[in-house]
DNA sequence: ATAATGGTTGAATAAATGTTCAACTATTAT
DNA sequence: ATAATAGTTGAACATTTATTCAACCATTAT
């Protein structure tokens, strides 16, 4: 009972549950991954440029196109989709085109959406 | 053909794919209220409020000892996680506990965690 | 070789975001 | 009533982040 103060009232019990969540708990490492994923998922023009590419392959013309914006900002957002490995492309000619690159991504999705359409 | 040079080269083609992913992509609203709620569980702090939540219900006082950070850091974030509805609170006194409050979080971040686990 | 087009990149700017700090409310104990 | 504690809130500050712009590379056509 030494630091009563320092952590609520109830220092025991709280000491207990603290350390039992600490145990049980994810890591560290993982959680900050995981939320960097969920980071690039978070911005509007990279969820788009995803439900694109969840309906075919384009390339980045296309792209730009469909979203209403430059080349050059659909290019930046496509560099970090590809360093988190969500999309892959493949060179033909002077296109570049992406595609998805995740199983997983359909399910993320799907699970995100039954949230958002709950409430 | 008429506007050959401003949508790549290959017009005619590049019009059909791109009203044909217009007409099947979601709509912007939804892309962009789920993108809002990936951008939530996109900081590490609020995501690990929500991996501590997964385990047991905890105060604020329990929350900012555990990511030992001070209380209104983890009273802001929680605030934004109450507004979209991804915890729930309930009053004990001075104290004030949260829990989650979506079925679907687990499934979500089980969806997220593959992703992160595969590469 | 030169021009044109698709795409990338880095720097700069503007907007969004997270934490800190101080002041505040609410509840409990003295 | 007063003090103490749990929690919230708004403003300020620093950091991050997205878009724009210009210059650049790569590929194809003339």
């Amino acid at each position: 009972m030494a630091d009563k103060e320092e952590i609520c009232e109830i220092t025991w019990i709280d000491k207990q549950k603290i350390s039992d969540v600490k145990k049980k708990i994810k890591s560290e490492d993982i959680i900050n991954r995981l939320s960097e994923t969920f980071k690039v998922l978070g911005d509007a023009t990279r969820a788009k440029i995803i439900f694109a590419l969840l309906i075919e392959e384009l390339c980045v013309c296309e792209i730009s196109e469909l979203l209403k914006t430059t080349k050059s900002a659909v290019s930046h957002q496509l560099r970090i989709l590809r360093n988190t490995r969500l999309v892959k492309y493949r060179k033909e000619g002077k296109m570049v085109y992406y595609s998805l690159d995740d199983n997983h991504i359909n399910n993320i999705l799907a699970e995100g959406l039954k949230h958002i359409e709950e409430k």
